[in-house]
DNA sequence: TCAGAACCTGTCCAAAGGTACAATGTACGG
DNA sequence: CCGTACATTGTACCTTTGGACAGGTTCTGA
């Protein structure tokens, strides 16, 4: 497969030819977009000299074509990481990573797998979890609710006063008062903050604590 | 590279040992430690017939021994993808998955990919983006913040209260809110249980509505 | 049929959260 | 030196929240 590198720079050449006896290099980062149109391989985009602002909007050009992005970074962090993979990047790694594991990410990115450095991907799919839209096994508490505890609850998590919320479900505030207590209760959180971060599964204060 | 093959049933040995020809199948799922312990390749673990209850428990005693493991479920849906991702599978795909197909995924997997089905994979990207534990380009709003109501937003962020993010930072609660109000109108909230969602990344009430 | 659960509501009250108006001190660039 | 931004705190006041106490209905399973 065609491999097309995309640098200001153009130092790391040697390393990307060893990697890719075939590999193509851009210099020149003004027309990601041309670069990337004629592209029909893997395209490898150098953002170490990028400045942070333009980088995810680097990327999204790139990805735009269809082509998978492998991003590769000065200094690889789980921020950037995840901004890029979001603006459609495949892969994330080092700009000066070792012809192998070049070649590695490759053959990730080939077969439609999306490569990071294995201690990001960890991190992906705990934090992943978190936000799952069903949390099924993860709140075992959710189950406790009633049904129009959980209506109650569902409201609460996504920042609803109690005002809305009766509103919402026709009732009186007394009432969502009166779930609201039930739900602390069982949820064993304090207050609505807690429920609306507990809801979303994301730690709390006195959780750590 | 050893291809094991843990399922209850066997029917679909034939597809498997297609895909590869070396391709060896265990039926039997009481012991999967035992099976496992032996692997020195991918293990491939079907779940069809596991019930929901044991297939998390089921992938994490795979997993315990080094392999990698893919996960081929009946239906796949994205709960479960998921949970059992998180369960330390690396991989998760259809039982009757094409020999192509899965022999894509042996090639992901075996450099250390993570596969899972394309649609999967943009979900997983942009959920996590919503816990990022840096928010750095995704809240613009969080740069207007100083370094004083940054701190203040963290606490909140964790659901702490307006008394122990005085304690904590050691100044009056008076401040809290003073700090509060500021972070409110930077922020476009309109209370602290907005802010703790904002905070992590999660779409409020009146965001959506 | 009776107990219990779930749901709904009321009044009263205390605590927490939030805003308005106002002021003081410090640090820093023009 | 002055203006501006930041951090801090005070008083007063209103709103929201959450708990206590008390009571209704409806439905379901033993």
């Amino acid at each position: 497969m065609e491999q097309l590198f995309i640098t200001p720079s153009g130092d790391l050449k040697d390393r990307w030819q060893q990697a890719f006896p075939q590999a193509k290099a851009a210099v020149e980062v003004a027309s990601i977009g041309e670069a990337t149109a004629a592209a029909r391989g893997i395209v490898w985009l150098d953002i170490s000299q990028m400045d942070d602002s333009e980088k995810a909007a680097n990327v999204a050009a790139a990805a735009a074509f269809g082509c998978p992005v492998v991003v590769m970074a000065a200094t690889p962090n789980e921020g950037e990481a995840f901004a890029l993979m979001n603006s459609g990047s495949v892969g994330y790694c080092h700009v000066k990573a070792v012809p192998a594991q070049l070649r590695e990410i490759a053959l990730v990115v080939e077969h439609g797998g999306l490569w990071v450095p294995p201690e990001l991907m960890q991190r992906f799919v705990k934090l992943s979890l978190r936000v799952m839209p069903t949390p099924a096994p993860t709140q075992p508490e959710l189950n406790e609710l009633t049904a129009r505890e959980l209506m109650v609850a569902e409201q609460v998590a996504h920042g609803a006063s109690n005002r809305e919320i009766a509103e919402a479900l026709d009732i009186t505030e007394r009432t969502v008062k009166a779930h609201l207590s039930a739900i602390f209760e069982k949820m064993d959180v304090r207050d609505r903050v807690q429920l609306a971060l507990a809801m979303n599964n994301i730690p709390t204060y006195t959780t750590v604590n």
